[in-house]
DNA sequence: ATAAATCACTAAATCGTTTTAGTTTATCTT
DNA sequence: AAGATAAACTAAAACGATTTAGTGATTTAT
């Protein structure tokens, strides 16, 4: 049996409050008392039971991560990331995956309140578009932290990356590489981030004058391998010649690479292909493939501090202070564009 | 506010009591008064307080997941299928990470003991050789369901791959394209899935006549892609010919693929490579890896459905069963090993 | 018609903490 | 020396559910 307050408070003569409070350092209890507290509760190993903790207090220490794809290796490493900071300050992480889908978003949502989770840290669905689940959690006065793919309008916290700046690097990459007929792979028209890829990649193109062609624009909705296949397909059969590819995620650009090998199209001399993500796969495959990092540990540390951090603040203050924060992209030189000049 | 039982109560002008037995189904309360008390729940959409709920009943309808490698697929493959299965019974996954660690094996079993799951469902680490925290948590009446890398002298329920058997067809496989000289990277020299497949290594090559050669056997560690190039580069300066290879796992295989492509020793036409666990890269990298298929879904559903079912036997005959499942593997042929005979 | 049995509830204890509002004892003023 | 202040506790309520034991009212048995 676990030894609880009470057998604590019998074993050293006094009452269960004394002992609370010696514990958590309430200033009328004299240091002697505590000491005595505190030395005999390691002995035993006494660890204050949570359940009874929450329903006195209403503090969890638990936190609730909802991941859109749990087979995705960015999503992974940002769960280390914040699973590394939730270790080292004694949180809990309930665990969500939301497959893409908004109604399973939704449920974990309310399972998650109904936990009572201090907060909630999650990146949305490929398919969310309503977020009234969202302003729910904020209602509910548990902490938000939306990091990757997030709404602007929603009012919390938020770790993004400069998609932007890493479409626009991508895309400068290609072109100091010698291309000019550059492609772009982009993704579903309402995201956020494919938005800001695709800007990225346009604003790159008129800063080196390059003219833009909308026939070299394909959408890819889900980002799969597959249909960077397809698109590449596509993209031959309707017979505009390129030289450059940026794809909006390395699983396309992979199927793409997939599509010109069955092509014996050389990649990179004939047509350089650069991807979005660093997923462990391309440095694997053949050529390796040149990919823009998004930092997806630092991004999963960042967004459990900006969770630890609105916590202190929301205790001391009673506010909430909603920090954004944008991390740097890197850009990652392999062989799909390593062409000699 | 959230409705508690107590609201309602007097919504209805009822007891607490009665309103409780009427939403767990108790005999003696009327049907007439259940009906009631049912659709005014699902009204205003109350949900008992977890926490409430446990510190009477100690069910607190969790689960908590160990892992040895996140970024490690397979292992995703299996948490998504437990965390199906979880949802669909209404199950709450907390979720830790071992880091291959037996320290941080401890630690995670001592949390979540004391959060007090219902059960814990893992993969050992690497690391570990002591199993006194997993008798721990078979002590404490929790039950303990083990997946993947486990400790047979364990007492609990399990479940694993015919690694024994994947060796074999693995190895199998190699020979039926007309290898005669296999070597194989098998795994550190502890974990029981590692020396299984060694032994179905084994007994492919006796069951074919084929004279075993120590030589012919290196040890990877880690199973990393790193490991499998060195290992690759020792046998290769080792001056011994082969025209097989069985690799512990994909990883190991993808870093011999690797050095073999560096110089330039065709794959499969000089050197078949078969890997084991159907990582995603494999079947992106060039030549695609053929490998053995774990049913990591599969394995994780099975973990889930285990310890429903031994919680069932645990609250009906306050005993445990200790079941073990074994599960099939499958070999996925791919070109790594397509060489025409 | 009366005792026994059944029905449909309620009261109150309980789980293990935290916290408010005392209470006792010792110490300090003036 | 009487009252005020401070120090170091304790008692008891509270969090929100479940469950045991009990209570009237009604029905059944004899």
């Amino acid at each position: 049996m676990r030894p609880s307050l009470k057998q604590i408070a019998n074993a050293l003569s006094l009452s269960t409050a004394a002992v609370s409070k010696a514990l958590n350092d309430y200033p009328d209890i004299s240091l002697a008392t505590k000491k005595i507290v505190k030395s005999y509760v390691k002995k035993i190993g006494y660890k204050a039971n949570i359940q009874a903790t929450y329903l006195r207090t209403q503090k969890t220490m638990t936190i609730g991560v909802i991941l859109p794809d749990i087979t995705n290796h960015f999503f992974l490493e940002i769960l280390e990331g914040i699973m590394s900071q939730a270790s080292k300050n004694d949180y809990t992480v309930i665990l969500g995956h939301s497959k893409e889908s908004e109604a399973e978003e939704k449920k974990l949502i309310y399972q998650f309140l109904q936990q009572k989770v201090d907060g909630i840290l999650m990146s949305l669905a490929q398919d969310t578009s309503r977020f009234d689940h969202l302003n729910e959690v904020i209602n509910n006065k548990t902490i938000l932290v939306l990091f990757d793919k997030l709404a602007r309008t929603i009012n919390c916290s938020k770790v993004f990356i400069d998609d932007k700046k890493g479409g626009f690097k991508a895309t400068r990459h290609l072109i100091k590489k010698g291309c000019t007929k550059i492609a772009h792979f982009r993704g579903d028209l309402n995201p956020q981030n494919s938005i800001d890829r695709y800007l990225g990649y346009r604003e790159a193109l008129s800063f080196h004058k390059i003219q833009f062609d909308p026939n070299k624009v394909f959408i890819s909705r889900k980002g799969s391998a597959k249909e960077g296949y397809f698109l590449a397909k596509k993209l031959y059969e309707s017979g505009i010649k390129i030289d450059g590819l940026f794809c909006v995620t390395d699983m396309v650009a992979l199927g793409a690479i997939r599509f010109f090998k069955e092509q014996k199209i050389n990649v990179p001399d004939e047509i350089c292909v650069i991807g979005f993500s660093k997923t462990m796969v391309g440095d694997f495959i053949n050529p390796s493939l040149s990919t823009v990092d998004q930092k997806a540990l630092k991004m999963g540390k960042m967004a459990m501090k900006l969770f630890l951090s609105e916590k202190k603040i929301l205790k001391t203050e009673n506010r909430l202070e909603n920090q954004s924060l944008q991390l740097k992209t890197k850009l990652i030189k392999r062989e799909s564009t390593s062409k000699e000049l």
